[in-house]
DNA sequence: ACCTGAACACCGTTCAAGT
DNA sequence: ACCTGAACACCGTTCAAGT
């Protein structure tokens, strides 16, 4: 289990990857109590401060993992079906991104420059379909985000309980129905 | 500064009430971080420890917050004016408890159990009010939940910013507006 | 009842030393 | 480049001792 002092063999070092896969899976086991620099390094059999040799700091650590969440929600997301089912498409994955580590994005919160930089092109593409449809479009593109964001955070307090967490992903699609019959289909 | 050893001369000691004003300002300050029983303490000329004997925990201090902060929301909510009305009367004061302080609402998110209790009471009424409108009550009382919440959040982002958080705050109002122009004036 | 002081088991992060 | 070990300035909380 204690590892030589000096630089590793080649291959035997801990990759970025390993670091973000492992604290994500703590950050969900947990929550953020659950995610320390410490307890990260435990996992993965490594000193605390060999840490800090692939990642900047515990801030840099959870902006690399909203990045890596959020990053391809937009994949994926076409207009074939109309303005209308591109909006549901993209709130949809987004809600799912949300749905798969609720943790994740409350602990986003309270780093707003995690926050900021993976939710602006989410923000915009929606802001532009919303445009097609009707002229109060950012309106209605903070509704949307909005309630996106406080139903993934109602998942928190369902932690591990999956027919709630079913339940709930159920209400949320029925909600977006329910919003998104505002809006003409064209 | 440094106080005497033994029991504190009668009015001289801390107060629950000083506990939890000055705890409330450092949540505003400085976020869930800015808050720890040390800098709480120091905040009051007081030991760490004597802290215990007022509240049981940071987690019990955190559901007292919350209690005083949500605890009056449904006060002064009439049905004078019809259900719609009283909605978007519920649904503003809730909003301006989370606009008062939204650091709180965050920490609270990570307390599972600091929330439930006092946003039980107001989900159940405004259950009731959408009831007399709309068959879906159950769905729209998600989403007005899911929407307040994640509007509070949102505030955090401005942090200190007034005129954006005053134009949040009208976007919120707006978004209800919007919403509730859904049922029918009765 | 209500405070202090010392202590325990934690944190994130820096810095120098190793290979 | 990448790891270790020791250290610094923090945490929340418990416990015994004071009045």
């Amino acid at each position: 289990m204690t590892r030589p002092r000096g630089r590793p063999a080649r291959g035997q070092g801990v990759t970025r990857d390993a670091i973000l896969d492992a604290a994500l899976a703590l950050l969900d086991e947990d929550g953020d109590a659950g995610l320390t620099m410490r307890s990260l390094a435990a996992r993965l059999g490594v000193t605390p401060m060999s840490l800090y040799h692939h990642v900047t700091d515990r801030a840099g650590l959870l902006r690399a993992l909203s990045d890596r969440l959020y990053g391809d929600v937009l994949q994926g997301v076409d207009e074939a079906g109309g303005p209308v089912e591109g909006i549901r498409m993209l709130m949809t994955r987004y809600y799912d991104a949300v749905v798969m580590h609720p943790q994740l994005t409350l602990a986003i919160f309270a780093e707003p420059a995690a926050f900021a930089g993976a939710s602006l092109e989410i923000t915009e593409r929606l802001g532009a379909l919303l445009a097609a449809v009707t002229p109060a479009h950012l309106v209605w593109r903070d509704i949307l985000v909005d309630h996106a964001h406080g139903s993934g955070l109602a998942l928190i307090a369902a932690r591990g309980d999956v027919a709630r967490v079913g339940a709930l992903r159920d209400a949320y699609r029925q909600a977006l129905d329910c919003l998104l019959a505002q809006f003409p289909v064209v």
